[in-house]
DNA sequence: TTCTGCTGCCGGAACGTTCCGGCAAGTTTC
DNA sequence: GAAACTTGCCGGAACGTTCCGGCAGCAGAA
């Protein structure tokens, strides 16, 4: 067995008493101090304080959670979905930093086993929940406070929610492909699991149906495979009567897996989720940007804002998005 | 402010004394019965064990904490380059995964802000250390007990290393690459930042050396855009007496990158590390698997073993990696 | 004067757990 | 049959923090 020394002070952790004895004063009176609770003094404040800082006194986390009934971590889960990790990855960084902005720390949760305990957290963020999944259903009935990406496709919802406007945007995105001369554009899209998802289908449903265009959707698995998108998109831009002038690819990597293939057959080409393979591709492919690290970060805002009573349960907040117009739906001429 | 309830029970927590009392018996004798420690007679640990599951008891991580002077948290950190956020991610679940077999939680270290405090962990993975990332430095100078996926590029290491045979692998790819009728392979691989990547362009010129064959190597940058990698693969593509006959990607993403460039030359492709993308291209390309989720499982687990004292601080682990033969290696005819 | 209020500080209890030491009662040893 | 040991259980202290209530000392009001 090995001695480890935490941090400077290899000998004695520096507590509140040390730093009490110190500076001259009572434990409460230190606490008060750095704590700005209480009635202290300026004077007295100013010299516990250059005491701490000298001492490098660090409160002990768990002490201070065990007193308060708080634990000073939130927890994450998000879809264990690799072919979008990219997006989450983003996502789960934007948690982690704000959380660090209110000095919380992040428990990730994964979907892998069934857990033993509840995780020991003050609240939750769900990233994207899908409808169905039995680890969030879990953890949406343990009561605790929760923000979600996205609605859930339930009828309970979470304490928060930070949603984008998608069909808004997609309806954006049909425009501009009408104006660089798609009159036949077709939706690639997942199943409803997913809010984002079914909100994509919707509101492609609807662009339709006010532009009088006849909808060509295909629907994949929410992981789907580079075969089944290329099968996909195989059928609409099959030449023919039926054959489609341009493709919106809803599942993040799906667009980079068809771009030779509709570049072959001369059509326009969107993808509903950016990411560092849409823009580097050749040609760089039009994209919706959905913002994920600042999305991330509105969420575990949002669910700070719930803790402390600032924001009611029940606030829904709109992430913004934006729509990145690049070479894959230039006008063909 | 509103009230959130704690998981069933609404009312009151349900501590070791509430078992204790429903069980007839002392907070001692409950705890002692529960973990496991103590003189328990047989019938007394399953009454107690009996009553604590009916009344849903869940002990206090502070309070155990508190107590035992651990945090049962390890801290996680791992370069923020999305390029190669897949292999991360699964990095990232593998941790997770087996800390919550041995009940730890795991909290996100970004490289993003300076952090107020030491993280409050037990001991910390770090996957992937970049030589010179203040970030790493400064967690590697806590003292706290550490394990790094692949060696620390500097003076000191961590007191565990997980880390992979990258160049006999590499040997065995470019072997494979000359079997199928290639003569002049070349290699894209990012700075020496990463152990990772300073292991591949070693084993290259090892291997390079030793088969007499003249080595072409092409640097990017760690998190290099696709249009760098293009450039590079151009490069090397170019017809003339320098042209080579199969390209090696070092960079996660890069090799679908370049995918249809290489195919255009009729020259065989290979990535050193496999993913979705290399998997679902098209044609499916040979890629090395590192299996990142079984990496990270290793990685935590060693840190366990430090942690026990079952492992001494110096110890090294060989993560075993896969290669995989696909469609983009076959031999042309 | 006496009452009231304010300021600055402090002692002690509490949060829920683990574990050291102790104590009966029973069992073995000499 | 006393000493020594074992078994089964327990009380109490400790971990480091926060916060309730209290207590002097002083000032202003009645």
């Amino acid at each position: 067995m090995h001695q480890y020394h935490q941090g400077v002070q290899a000998d004695e952790p520096v507590t509140i008493l040390t730093v009490a004895r110190e500076a001259g004063v009572s434990k409460t009176t230190a606490s008060d101090a750095l704590r700005g609770s209480g009635r202290v003094s300026e004077r007295t404040r100013e010299t516990v304080a250059r005491v701490a800082e000298r001492l490098g006194y660090v409160p002990n986390g768990s002490a201070r959670h065990l007193r308060k009934a708080s634990t000073g971590t939130i927890g994450l889960h998000v879809p264990e979905v690799l072919t979008r990790s990219s997006y989450y990855m983003s996502f789960v960084f934007g948690v982690v930093e704000q959380a660090a902005r209110h000095d919380y720390d992040v428990t990730l949760i994964t979907s892998g086993q069934r857990r033993a305990r509840p995780p020991r957290v003050d609240g939750l963020v769900l990233g994207d929940p899908l409808g169905g999944d039995p680890v969030v259903e879990s953890l949406m009935a343990t009561g605790l406070p929760t923000v979600s990406c996205e609605r859930f496709p339930g009828a309970r919802q979470a304490d928060g929610v930070v949603w984008s406007e998608h069909a808004p945007m997609l309806h954006r995105l049909l425009d501009h492909l009408g104006s660089a001369g798609s009159t036949r554009p077709a939706l690639i899209v997942a199943g409803d699991e997913s809010d984002w998802a079914a909100s994509l289908h919707r509101g492609y449903l609807e662009w339709c149906a006010a532009k009088g265009v006849t909808p060509r959707v295909r629907r994949v698995s929410f992981d789907a495979t580079g075969e089944e998108i290329r099968a996909a998109a195989r059928t609409l831009l099959t030449p023919g009567p039926g054959a489609v002038d341009a493709l919106v690819c809803a599942p993040a990597g799906a667009a980079t897996e068809v771009a030779p293939m509709v570049r072959e057959a001369g059509a326009l080409l969107a993808s509903c989720v950016d990411s560092a393979a849409t823009r580097m591709a050749d040609p760089p492919i039009t994209s919706i940007d959905l913002r994920p690290r600042e999305a991330g970060a509105s969420c575990a805002q949002l669910l700070f804002e719930l803790l402390s009573g600032a924001a009611e349960p029940g606030t829904e907040r709109v992430h913004p998005i934006e729509l990145e117009l690049r070479a894959s739906t230039r006008p063909r001429h």
